[in-house]
This record gives C-alpha cells, sequence and structure tokens, in this order.
DNA sequence: CCTATATATTCATAACTTCTGATGTGTTAT
DNA sequence: ATAACACATCAGAAGTTATGAATATATAGG
C-alpha cells in the first residue's frame, strides 16, 4: 500500500492546487495536532461518547475537554447530539476520521516503523 | 479506499497503543501544519530542492526558510545533501510522505470534498 | 422554585511559534 | 587573503495557543 516515493503526486502542476488548498489542510492537520484533541477523535471514531466520558477516560479537567471539543466543533470536525443532561459528539468531518486511520497505521499499526 | 467509520480500528484495545503513540504522531502532525512547511514537503516530495529554489518558490525571506528547514531536520523528517555552496534537501520520512499524499489527495485531489 | 448534574464560556496567564534583521559559518573563485 | 555567495543561527518582538479557575447556562427531579 505504501507508494513509492515519486508516484505520490502524478504531476508538477498539482503543486499550484496543493498551493491554494495548503491554508485548508493546515487548519485540519492543526486540529489534530494535539494530543488531547487527537485522543478525543480517535475515541469518537469508535461511535458517540458523552463529554463526561471523555473526561475520565483521558483525565482531563472537564474545561479543557469542553474547549476542546469547543474547537473541534468551530472546525466542523464533530457534532454533538444533547439527551437530557448529557451531550454526546460524534465525528462529522470523513477527512479527518481517514487522516486518523492513516495516522494510526503509521504510528500504532502493526509495523509502525520508528525511523 | 475510504472505510466506513466503524472499522476504521479493528478493537478498542487498540486505543492503548494510540495513546501511547500520540506523543509521537502529534509531533509529526505539528510539523505538517505550517502552510509553509507543509508546501516545502510538497515540493521535496517531487525530489531535491536547494534553500534558494524553495526560498524563490515560496516568497519566504531566507532566514525564514532555513528556519523550518532546521525544523524539519530536528523532527528528522527531512535530511540535506550539499554539493558545493549549495544544499540539497529531501525527504526522509516515508510517513510524512505517505500523509502528505493523503492530504493531497482529500484536499486537492479530484473529489476533494469541502466539507 | 430549588438543587444537582452536565456542559459551555470567559478571562487571565503562561507557554509556545514564527517572523525579521543581524551576524556567523562554510565554500568557491580570484 | 579576501570577496562573494549559500546557508545557518541567534536574539528579540509579535502573534498564537493552551491551561486553570471561576462563572454561566441548560436540563431534570423533587
Amino acid at each position: 500500500m505504501p507508494l513509492p516515493n515519486h508516484t505520490i503526486f502524478e504531476d508538477d502542476e498539482k503543486l499550484d492546487a496543493m498551493a491554494e488548498s495548503a491554508r485548508d489542510a493546515t487548519a485540519m492537520l492543526k486540529a489534530l495536532s494535539h494530543e488531547g484533541r487527537l485522543m478525543i477523535l480517535c475515541y469518537l471514531a469508535h461511535g458517540e461518547k458523552s463529554v463526561t466520558e471523555l473526561e475520565d477516560i483521558l483525565s482531563m479537567r472537564q474545561s479543557a475537554v469542553s474547549q476542546q471539543l469547543a474547537r473541534l466543533r468551530a472546525d466542523n470536525l464533530i457534532e454533538a447530539r444533547r439527551q437530557g443532561k448529557t451531550i454526546f459528539y460524534s465525528i462529522k468531518d470523513e477527512r479527518a476520521h481517514q487522516i486518523m486511520a492513516l495516522v494510526y497505521e503509521l504510528f500504532c499499526g502493526p509495523d509502525a516503523a520508528k525511523q
């Protein structure tokens, strides 16, 4: 599945496309570039979780979890569903989902090479 | 190629692996989370480039480019080769390469959905 | 209405990043 | 030896992001 280096992009014109999209792409990457947020998304990838659940699992303070969720919400990566007093979050952005799956494969998978 | 949401991770035990690797993973993601660095890597994905070339292409000041290269070097994502006065950089970390390829596909590819 | 619980927001502060301009280092040519 | 070039590093200012404590809102139950 890993492609040989020289065929990742098909031709040089595509670099322009990247330049145009670099802002969006880095916005997404920044959202994932935080240990807490990455773990939150990792758990949400398994299905809905409430704030309290995340709080417990990650042993983060309530306000910290809520703040990171607010950030991910602002970036449109997750969505909230209220049920009574508790609010359940889930992943909404398929791109985030795919990047996480790759990151998981590369850093936690069977041949997660520490290069 | 995109997997359905619920099969991205095979079982819950793997979450622990993620927790352990989250630090490494976020380090890598942070390295990519910068418009300039992402573009540098994008160009390097096509083959070696000198500092001056990058400077021109990206219209960044020399010291800024050099500093970002130093950072990527410190993170072991790229390597340098001197030839006379000029230094050529290239990508060294296959994981970075793969993440960039996916990011490219998601944000610049044919069906780069703006969700 | 009052209380408890779950979550969100605000604010101040601390910590980190990135940029610029200046200076330093290594290499080539004269 | 010196000048010119390519690149690296430093020091500080400016901007950004994270964190904790306190406070606010929303809901459910008595």
